[in-house]
DNA sequence: AGCCAGAATGAATAACCATTCATTCTTGGA
DNA sequence: TCCAAGAATGAATGGTTATTCATTCTGGCT
């Protein structure tokens, strides 16, 4: 009604060589995808808190507008990459506790380890995403509701391992609750000395101390 | 030259009974505390994402202008909010650490572990700080420097007493670096999953989950 | 008491940013 | 080939925020 815009495609003769933009049409998934995976490397370079939308739509080679098309808002945009990288972590880990009984308890608990300190999982960009989160989740309940479901399950399916592996290698004196609490919490300690003092703890030495926990708790395990 | 402003303190009859501003002034150390504080409480509550200078300003009582007049800019009030809580909680554990020689490591250990699980450590409100800017560290490279000096004298020091108990203990297969190590990403674990999860937590848990490990690995010193 | 250095205030400013929506482009089917 | 449905674009809008600075006030000093 009032706009007055023209914008035609025309621009003079500024841009020598630049090839401007083959405009593509993708299936609402293949974009919301895209986006998610565009606010992930943004927020791991910038930080979660000076991620704009400009940046996540540029990072994606999109326009500003196409957030908002997909997401509604830059909220939502947030919570669904929370989503998208906690379902990713959690449903990792509990694939692999789940895992076939044929396997046996020593070699799931091992498997386990070798996923929570993977190449995937602990590659910068995962570890950042996931500790901006926690940074707000204090001021957002939101941020605690999307993960805790995950994280509950999680941590009963650990649990249940480990009353397997004490019944299994007659570890007195050992609580399965507070042996999965503290190692999980181990876990997470590791990710946070990991992304914030990487020259002072590499992947393999990681590895190390987690494993050295478990034999700890479960010598004839391990 | 060109300001028309002319605020009076008159406003009318408007607010009845408000005892309005009787204006102080402090020493400038003071009001840098009061606004780092007022700083940690806002972050705690809202998160350091949507922190403001006013609400900063508003929670310390003071006008909005105060902060740029004692912090100059957002950014280092924040940084010396971050640095204010680092060497709190860091200057804290080297004196333990560094405690009188009379002493024994035991006693040592476990004031350390007292004082890392503290009511006063893990309160919500320094929990929040820590790891808000541990959040953005990835990021702000400023955050880790300011911490790193800290986090690297701690960690030395703990590895020197962990070498003495393994010294005195006889601990075979023991390495002082690895477990020293463990122990600090378990301890920040457990900060977190104090912060995030307080539901599935208490403090007095987390307190038998790091004396635990401690035991593991130091049997005969605890 | 009177004065003034400088502490404190907050309206105004300038920059930034999420969101909207008129317009343009793409593509699959007719 | 042509067309319409709807995907994509980006200029414009409105709201928010850090920062400035003219003005006001305080308290120690003479």
């Amino acid at each position: 009604m009032n706009q007055k815009a023209k914008h035609k495609n025309v621009e003079a003769a500024a841009t020598p060589s630049e090839t401007k933009k083959p405009r593509k049409i993708l299936p609402k998934e293949e974009r919301r995808q895209q986006l998610i995976e565009a606010t992930i490397r943004c927020i791991a370079r910038d930080g979660l808190g000076s991620t704009t939308m400009q940046m996540v739509t540029k990072e994606a080679g999109l326009s500003l507008g196409i957030a908002n098309l997909h997401f509604e808002t830059k909220d939502n945009l947030l919570k669904e990459t929370l989503r998208y990288v906690a379902e990713e972590y959690h449903s990792g880990q509990i694939a692999i506790m789940q895992g076939q009984e044929t396997e046996d308890l020593t070699g799931r608990l091992t498997a386990l380890l070798n996923f929570q300190l993977s190449q995937g999982v602990t590659q910068r960009q995962k570890m950042a995403v996931w500790f901006a989160y926690y940074g707000e989740a204090g001021a957002r309940p939101v941020y605690q509701k999307i993960v805790s479901a995950w994280d509950r399950a999680a941590a009963k399916q650990l649990e249940t391992l480990f009353e397997a592996i004490i019944e299994d290698g007659q570890y007195k004196n050992s609580d399965a609750a507070d042996l999965a609490m503290g190692y999980s919490a181990l876990i997470d300690g590791l990710h946070l000395a990991l992304l914030v003092t990487p020259r002072e703890l590499t992947k393999k030495q990681a590895k190390a101390i987690a494993k050295d926990f478990l034999r700890r708790a479960f010598p004839n395990h391990l």
